[in-house]
DNA sequence: TTAAATCTGTGGTTATAACCACAGATTTAT
DNA sequence: ATAAATCTGTGGTTATAACCACAGATTTAA
């Protein structure tokens, strides 16, 4: 359990928590290690979840479970991520989605009534640890919001430009945007050729300049 | 402040609260009732939020601080409704949103801090309040999820059938779905007539049957 | 009950994004 | 260093959604 320490502390769950305490926390917190192969399932669509986890190393696969049956990829999980975290918060009984390991993947499973409800040892950081929990669903509503806020919008140019403001930045200063074109297109929810098509018109119309992923708004 | 009990009542941050209990749980929590006309701003776009409002009378909207200065409706809030709540949780210190008072309303602010920390009296149901909290935010998580799912699909036709279908029943059964043509193309993010277009090539085709709120697909 | 206001459907036009195919650029692997 | 793989831009075509204007239907108010 111990070797796994290190991405443990890098995750929101655990942050501001000192690596002294995390080891009794997570004994606490019952905490299991689990181990799958490539194409395991470690949560089906239509079951309960019972666990929050943490990957530990690998990769995962959220699917969306489409109402025909077809599965379609929703997000993917990589180390130091957690998942199933707002379903065990809602209280889900049947999981929308399936979560699946795209990779040889360990997996750390905390139950949830553990992590709410105080341990008989009540010990210190649990309450960190429940305002950890807090921060983590806020802060994805927050930036859940302000996507739809783009998406939402009517021309693809206006995706852009307010992508590009979004990060708060001066005119002329240099923006490094953490996607490629693909991904970009992606999180914009338009397609990739459509998405350099309409950088190209803009970058003509004067109103931005860009090169790789470096983007200046004029 | 007894006289807004039927309102507290109804907000899921204080379900399944017994109303005996709400009385010295209100004061446990520091809560103040505060009016405003209409107008007045609850919440400046740039502020810290430091409180967790619930809408007891009246009607509030939610305006998004666009980057050039411009505020657009986000979202309302009625009666029974909590605002700000994603932002203290999230640790928010510049608010992106401004919070205006569509008309004279009445608000009870809660300290964030006072949700958080158990109170020195402990009372019994702070635990629950933190789990109201948790599922409040887990839940628009999901539903947000939801949505994006739907707005992201790439043509009109895809949305609408997937917007009927998350209601999850069977073929040729009768959905009445809970908004107008209007409000049914703002979820969508399409233009309103442009959906009518759509649903009436939709009717054509042969794919659904629709009359008013009420739909049937095929 | 009539008038006013709101909602919905529809025709028509135009702008625009999806889609396909491909080539040059860039990155990665060997 | 070369080949392979991936990424990005671009031309061209087509489907589609935005947009405007308006009329009939429906709801609400007086």
């Amino acid at each position: 359990m111990r070797k796994y320490f290190d991405i443990l502390k890098t995750t929101r769950l655990f942050s501001d928590i000192e690596s002294g305490e995390l080891e009794t926390m997570l004994k606490c917190l019952g905490a299991e290690i689990k181990a799958v192969d490539r194409d395991e399932i470690l949560l089906l669509a239509g079951d309960k979840p019972r666990h929050i986890g943490i990957l530990l190393t690998g990769r995962l696969n959220i699917l969306w479970e489409d109402y025909d049956g077809n599965r379609s990829l929703m997000a993917a999980v990589t180390s130091g991520g957690i998942f199933a975290e707002a379903l065990c918060c809602a209280g889900v009984t049947e999981s929308p989605v399936t979560v699946l390991a795209e990779a040889y993947s360990t997996v750390m499973l905390l139950g949830f009534s553990r992590i709410l409800h105080t341990c008989p040892s009540s010990c210190s950081y649990h309450i960190k640890l429940i305002e950890n929990m807090l921060s983590i669903l806020a802060d994805k509503n927050l930036r859940m919001q302000s996507r739809m806020e783009i998406v939402g919008l009517k021309s693809l140019r206006a995706k852009v430009l307010r992508y590009l403001k979004s990060f708060g930045y001066e005119r002329g200063q240099n923006i490094v945007i953490p996607f490629n074109r693909e991904e970009l297109a992606d999180f914009l929810c338009v397609d990739r050729s459509a998405l350099s098509h309409e950088l190209a018109r803009m970058k003509k119309d004067g109103l931005i300049d860009y090169k790789k992923n470096n983007f200046v708004i004029f």
